[in-house]
DNA sequence: CATGAATGAGGGTTCATTCAT
DNA sequence: AATGAATGAACCCTCATTCAT
């Protein structure tokens, strides 16, 4: 790296050809999963969407279901990445849970048909479309709602909550924001999402604090 | 029931034998569905499961996607109902509440493969087997919620509850035992839902009452 | 089986309907890789000329690879329990030669494409399309092998061959009665392979008789 | 070596070199071809091993079958070249036919590889991947066979043998070494074949002996 | 009327071949 | 000239649906 340029900027033409064609290929991906599901999104469709032949998703993607968890995990892990970087602040705990809901917001810039997808993993319906995939994305998830506690279990601590087990408060909060998130999805007009944050919290705040 | 026989003792002999196919068919679908999903699941299984021929659920059902929003409205229409009744008894808020979070459990008594599927639909996995299917439910759906937001506007209007949206209420409510089911359906031991019933409404209430 | 009639007569009619069936796929399939071999036959082309669906064909054998073991082992089997029984005759060695060699050609009657398909398997060339296979037939054909053998080593032990190792000379009359048999099929007006029996067993003969 | 430098080392060196590129193509396929069969290898998989771009590949063959074709061929040909030689020379019959038989063991120094291929296209294993092949390469066999026929015929005329069909006679004598041939194949340990040169000789030559 | 054999469209995947670089 | 990314026809197989018995 002596030439000081950021890696992703010294790729060689071709490779950044390849990571922006397997972009695409993952997006045109997602539009279809989300829009049909899974079983009713054929290879060819998704080729085709993204103008390619069937062949070259081949070369991106070892099977069908491979595309799928590339894509599901990718996002997935994104998003709890955020979530726990957000948590992860030298904050108050006021603070820290506004800006948790916010985070939620911010996945939804990537659309609806990522957070459709989302639902449809987290939320138990994919009925294992492989095994395995099931549990990554579990993990993750596990991972942020562990270390939500952990901020709520301060706030116990502190006597900003009351004795409350945090666990079970942490998915209070998650019930809360994904009710919400799935209101925007259903009807963004009726259920705008950013506006209701603070009435979230406070729901939740006042649910759990000591007086 | 003055004039007679309850309506399904007076079907002819034939037409109560065919309820009741009609009923082993979707029992047998139901278990199905719930284990391994919409796609995953063939006619013949069904037909197996049943011990019919497969020509035999054709006479039920037009097709597969027919048996499905069959299925899924029934039990849909099914638990809402209860729960819209639950919500039409003459009783105190407080009491309300707790018999709708404890009617939600109610469900789970008819096992996990109803609220599977029930997860899969009304949070929006579905992905729309059949267009229409998921209007229909949200329909249901939303006349729940509705009777549920007006039982919490009267708390509001009593001054049981602060001055916060009634539907937004609903959707907190919602939200939270949501999540306690979900937990409870991945893991029965670890989240055991009717001994939360009382924590779920506890967090609740004092998240949404005036003082 | 009081009623005496044979099992195969007694059979519902349903069941030999699709015996017959099964015959036809066989036949169709056959023709097609006698023809062109293996790789170079589709399903479809082999339930076209058995005038089936594809569908169809799946219900009788699990996939390519069983139809086409099903094919070639029914054939070896049936073509070297022939030749087994034949040896085990009880009859002086010469016409026991005489009567195996004859025998081999009783084969040529289930067509040319019979014994295309007996080559290609029997000589190697089948490149392990599944193993196993090539094992199942070696097994088939090493017990021919032995057989004969085991005639004349008797030959050998009463003296009307030269001591020569049986097995050796097993391999040198099926080479022989192969060389024959494969000109046949090159070119069955040239050479005749019936008419040839006494020069194969000849030449054989007195190759290896003592004086 | 003025202008009478043999041929090849007077071709431009471009062309010496294309010649060598076409020899490591048709090494590479030989072995891929011998190991798992025509249709179970891919271009891209000869092109791999002979370390070039499927591209180029495609410069030196018009296409796959091209390159099998040419691959079969030049061995054939070479392979009866050498066997033709060897009847031309002068010598005496017996020695002719020992020479002959040793010739073929020759082959099998090139390896098992060319040999099961051999047999395969021989012994009409092939099913014709190219309409023409066959013919091609029964021609160069009947002349081989025409020429043993020739000297066998020799032999009857001076006596050395019975009165037999000389194309019969060389017939049996390839049917012979080729079982032979096709058992060292199988397991050259338990059937070693340059030992078994005088065998095979000797089981022939008695066989079609005066006296 | 129930049956389940038969159908064939459609899906996932491979690979021979082409052609822009 | 050499490359190998891209193509898309064709393959094997499944399964919703039909209909003769």
């Amino acid at each position: 790296m002596k030439n000081g340029a950021p890696a992703v900027a010294t790729l060689p033409r071709r490779e950044r050809e390849k990571l922006r064609q397997r972009e695409e290929l993952l997006t045109a991906a997602l539009e279809l999963f989300s829009e049909k599901g899974y079983h009713s999104v054929s290879m060819h469709q998704i080729a085709q969407r993204a103008e390619f032949a069937v062949g070259t998703v081949y070369k991106f993607f070892k099977n069908k279901e491979d595309l799928y968890k590339a894509l599901i995990l990718a996002k997935v892990a994104e998003y709890h990445q955020i979530l726990k970087e957000t948590l992860d602040q030298e904050k108050d705990i006021p603070s820290l849970l506004h800006d948790y809901v916010a985070a939620k917001a911010a996945v939804l810039v990537g659309g609806a048909a990522t957070l459709r997808l989302y639902f449809a993993e987290t939320r138990g319906a994919s009925f294992n479309i492989k095994a395995g995939l099931d549990r990554d994305i579990r993990k993750l998830y596990d991972e942020v709602v562990a270390r939500l506690a952990s901020v709520l279990d301060t706030g116990v601590k502190t006597k900003v909550f009351r004795k409350l087990d945090p666990y079970q408060m942490a998915m209070a909060l998650e019930g809360i924001t994904n009710a919400f998130l799935f209101g925007w999805l259903e009807d963004p007009q009726r259920h705008p999402y950013e506006a209701n944050i603070p009435t979230m919290i406070d729901m939740f705040f006042l649910g759990v604090s000591l007086k």
